[in-house]
DNA sequence: GCATTCATTAATGTATACATTATAGTGATG
DNA sequence: CATCACTATAATGTATACATTAATGAATGC
């Protein structure tokens, strides 16, 4: 084959799509959206999109009930301290971990990266490479852990706050102490520190919990 | 409507038998099951055995590759390891979690309902009912946490194990020290001290898991 | 005798048809 | 005017038909 893009399936076209549109916002929160129109949106019949709307169900990202089609799960306060105690537990256990692994050089070159990445677009005040390489640095300490099923149920956590975090990266504080704190957990991973990784990235996962609430609470953001 | 049993879709009746056939080994671990057989079995059109199969996947239970149907995973050595990490993180966290809270001695009840069941159980020797009031033990510990995206998870994940520990509850010893690590850990709640639960809860999760995972070399079970 | 290619077949992926059911709306009745 | 029942409708849940594709096996050429 000439082209790099593998043949996908339409119910995994339906399921990429949505989850894009979701993030994007393009269907609103608390929208609901019934099973034809999105197929005629997509240009597919109702069987894939109808699959892929229960994967993202189980995903956590909408729920489907009978006659309204999918909802689009809004985020409320109280989902974010959910999520954020939930990821804080899951990634500092990562962190620990990792250091207890003792990964090589190589293997923490993505960490490396992330860290350099972050460190550049905060130089060029560019939020979104920002958060992309944040992205990077949190999935890369998950991926460290060796566990790869504490990988999955992450990435699922993540997901289901990725859009309020899209929202609130223009109303935090430009992120230069997360630098600091994430330099810190790869020292301590290096070092073989177990203890240290997990406490100063809690410590680091606490924090930025504190935060985003506030600012939701601020702007009297009560759903994202 | 005369009769309690809500009417369930075809659907939901698949994912059910399914589930069912996996834990109680009905479906072999890493046998292989395509849409149409379990269609027959089952006694409904491929439509919803195949939306079963995709949740099921998604929960982890089983794969589905495109010509060889859905393959029951078996659980391995490395695997059993790895869901017992993550129990540890998630229950011990919840533990804490649910010290902090407070709980009143009503919301305690399943706790002590559980432990009085596990007692009882283990004074007739009967293993089934003792890991029936264990499993209560748990899913009541991870609900008091009060976060449902944790309560979510950790269910998955105790799912994921199931078939396995039906074999190894006649192996293991019997559990008279579980019962008394959550005797402890209720206590430590009903003080409010998060640390002690959590600290209690992560070692009883940790021993437990060496003790499987010995069984399991020990009598040389590599897959479940 | 072995490898390669082509055809056949079986299973999936998708579309569509059909059955079921909940909801909204209309009409009648108090 | 409100309420209840009934009907019509629209959306879902399921079955089935169809198209696509990968795997198996046979046949042919070397």
């Amino acid at each position: 084959m000439t082209d790099g893009a593998q043949a996908m399936t339409a119910t995994e076209t339906a399921t990429f799509e949505l989850r894009e549109l979701i993030f994007a916002g393009d269907l609103a929160p608390g929208s609901n959206h019934l099973e034809g129109e999105l197929a005629a949106r997509l240009g597919m019949s109702r069987t894939p999109v109808r699959e892929a709307m229960m994967l993202l169900q189980q995903q956590g990202l909408v729920t489907v009930q009978p006659r309204r089609g999918m909802r689009v799960l809004p985020i409320s306060v109280k989902d974010m301290e959910e999520i954020y105690e939930l990821l804080t537990v899951l990634e500092s256990a990562a962190a620990a971990g990792a250091a207890a692994r003792q990964p090589d050089e190589m293997a923490l070159s993505p960490l490396t990266q992330a860290i350099a990445d972050m460190d550049h677009a905060l130089a060029d005040e560019d939020l979104i490479a920002w958060a992309r390489a944040d992205d990077a640095f949190h999935a890369a300490l998950v991926a460290l852990s060796g566990n790869q099923r504490l990988v999955r149920v992450t990435e699922q956590i993540v997901d289901q706050v990725r859009r309020a975090r899209r929202i609130t990266l223009y109303l935090r504080p430009l992120p230069v102490k997360s630098n600091d704190d994430h330099w810190r957990v790869l020292e301590a991973i290096r070092a073989g520190d177990a203890e240290t990784a997990h406490a100063v990235h809690r410590a680091h996962r606490q924090e930025t919990k504190v935060m985003l609430i506030g600012i939701l609470k601020k702007n009297q953001l009560r759903q994202l």
